[in-house]
RNA sequence: GCCCCCAUCGUCUAGUGGCCUAGGACACCUCCCUUUCACGGAGGCGGCAGCGAUUCGAAUUCGCUUGGGGGUACCA
């Protein structure tokens, strides 16, 4: 069988979005299953909308995903270059082979004539098809327009491909995920592949680049269906190969709107600062129209792509809800070895001088801590208590806990032991201390719940012992002294 | 407006005419564990959008309706 060869095509005009992750996701899935090759391409035709930052910001986030390209702008390969506005010099040459077929040809209508024409469709309740008013323009016609300034733009004819290629005007395809799919051409107008000043569109492009890179496979968006159509007809035109096409349903936001940043995030990068874990959203995101045939949820991409089959996608839209990703991301957080976790932690630890603890403890507050953590940036607030020389004390904290007789009761009684304390054996003093209040008729949860609020400032939080262990002895004296009436 | 796609618990999904009294995961609720929060464990709540048709039999096939999404550019 053939090499697959699949490619993800970004636009850098933002950096890279977590529904364009999936799309990529797909891709190597299904290149990794069949052995294939996945391929990355800069779409930055756009010079307008295009930067290098989003450029740096589509590699990065695809390397952190753990999509890794074989042929692309920065390894190469032999198809390239892999960056569109590298290759605008190759595409004059099909847009004249275009020509010379007789399936294209120049347009010089100008913008407000086009408007006229889709301003009467509109009028009329009817689909607007350009009019082709300049597909039989005589030599002498077109020498007086040229004459007059005006540069044409290139269009394709769909109807003369049409007609070439098939037997009525419904043009279907095999889509990998959706099947069956079908459109009537003769509602396509002929479209601009070249545009006047020289630059191909979309559609031409990718079919060209996409031809010459040998790309045989294209998973991409359901939003692209309607081009594909097009693209079919140019390839045909071209005497070319149609690779096959699979579709994929969108990624919409919880009110069934394009996810947009007033959503919350929506680039890969933008998941990352809020505390998520690459290996969590690739995984996360696989869920979105696939499921594992085990039941077995929390996978590897590796372990994902033998399990992978582009024909069990789901060819429906799937909502983007944090509560399972947020699951997710804590699954994938406790499966983290303690010092690797307690390296990632650290960007989310800035407020924070941790000079004042030394590694191991460091070490040891993390580890006290990490169970409820469901993003990385969780941490920044669970380890407030641990900082500084007394904690804030919630007003809450201070009138139901710290300030009952009970409590008071508890600390001093701390305050009269704590000196003959062994910080080394925390467990089995706080034990026995539990015990002797026990007998007094108050029980171990408020015990604790008062020598917790006098030393952290709040009534929840990690493992006491450790807690206790990590202040020191002197700083627990100091806390506690502190709220002792 | 026109064209296309889609439709199973709140969400992600399993399901391809009888194994379905529709299964799982997340969320939610209850209980257990417990020095708190949490984790973990055990239960529970909850769905085939509607209507017709085909069939001995339909979540599964067909049609219509409704709903949602996408496209409709000299954007990509």
């Amino acid at each position: 069988m053939e090499e697959i060869r699949v490619r993800i095509a970004p636009s850098p005009s933002g950096n890279l979005h977590i529904g364009t992750a999936r799309t990529a996701l797909f891709n190597y899935l299904y290149a990794k299953k069949t052995g294939g090759k996945f391929i990355l391409r800069i779409e930055d035709t756009d010079a307008e909308r295009t930067s290098q930052a989003y450029i740096d910001n589509i590699f990065d986030s695809l390397k952190a995903l753990g999509l890794n390209w074989d042929e692309g702008p920065d390894v190469g390969g032999p198809y390239g270059p892999y960056t569109q506005s590298e290759r605008f010099d190759i595409y004059p040459k099909y847009v004249q082979e275009l020509l010379d077929k007789g399936f294209a040809y120049e347009c010089f209508c100008t913008p407000e004539e086009l408007e006229a024409e889709k301003e009467e469709a509109t009028k009329n309740k009817k689909a607007y098809v350009y009019s082709k008013k300049c597909e039989n323009l005589t030599e002498e016609e077109k020498a007086k327009l040229r004459a007059e300034g005006r540069k044409p733009a290139i269009r394709f004819s769909v109807e003369k491909a049409q007609k070439a290629f098939h037997d009525t005007p419904i043009v279907h395809f095999e889509d990998l995920v959706k099947g069956d799919l079908h459109q009537d051409t003769s509602l396509i107008g002929d479209f601009v592949i070249m545009k006047s000043n020289g630059s191909p569109t979309y559609n031409f492009a990718v079919v060209i680049d996409d031809m010459l890179m040998k790309i045989n496979t294209v998973i991409r968006g359901e939003d692209h269906i309607s081009n594909t159509f097009k693209q079919i007809l140019i390839y045909e035109a071209l005497g070319a190969e149609i690779p096959k096409f699979g579709h994929l349903g969108m990624i919409l936001a919880p009110d069934r709107s394009k996810l947009s940043k007033r959503h919350g995030a929506t680039a890969v990068s933008e998941f990352v600062e809020r505390g998520y874990l690459t290996d969590a959203l690739i995984n996360f995101v696989a869920l979105l129209g696939w499921s594992p045939s085990d039941g077995e949820e929390i996978k590897t991409v590796d372990e994902i792509a033998k399990d992978f089959r582009i024909h069990e996608v789901s060819s429906s839209n799937s909502i983007f809800e944090y509560d399972k990703l947020n699951w997710m991301n804590g699954q994938y957080i406790k499966k983290l070895e303690l010092k690797d976790l307690a390296e990632r932690l650290k960007p989310y630890l800035k407020k924070y001088d941790l000079n004042e603890l030394t590694e191991e403890q460091y070490l040891h507050m993390v580890e006290i801590t990490r169970e409820p953590l469901t993003l990385l940036s969780d941490i920044t607030d669970a380890v407030e208590y641990f900082f500084g020389e007394y904690p804030t004390i919630d007003k809450e904290v201070q009138e139901t806990v710290l300030d009952t007789e009970t409590s008071q009761t508890v600390l001093k009684e701390v305050l009269n032991r704590i000196d003959g304390w062994d910080f080394n054996n925390l467990h089995e003093i706080l034990e026995e201390f539990r015990g002797y209040f026990k007998e007094q008729g108050i029980k171990p949860k408020l015990t604790m719940w008062a020598i917790r609020a006098a030393v952290t400032g709040r009534t929840r939080g990690a493992d006491m012992c450790g807690i206790l262990e990590i202040l020191g002895k002197d700083k627990v004296k100091a806390r506690i002294q502190k709220v002792v009436k």
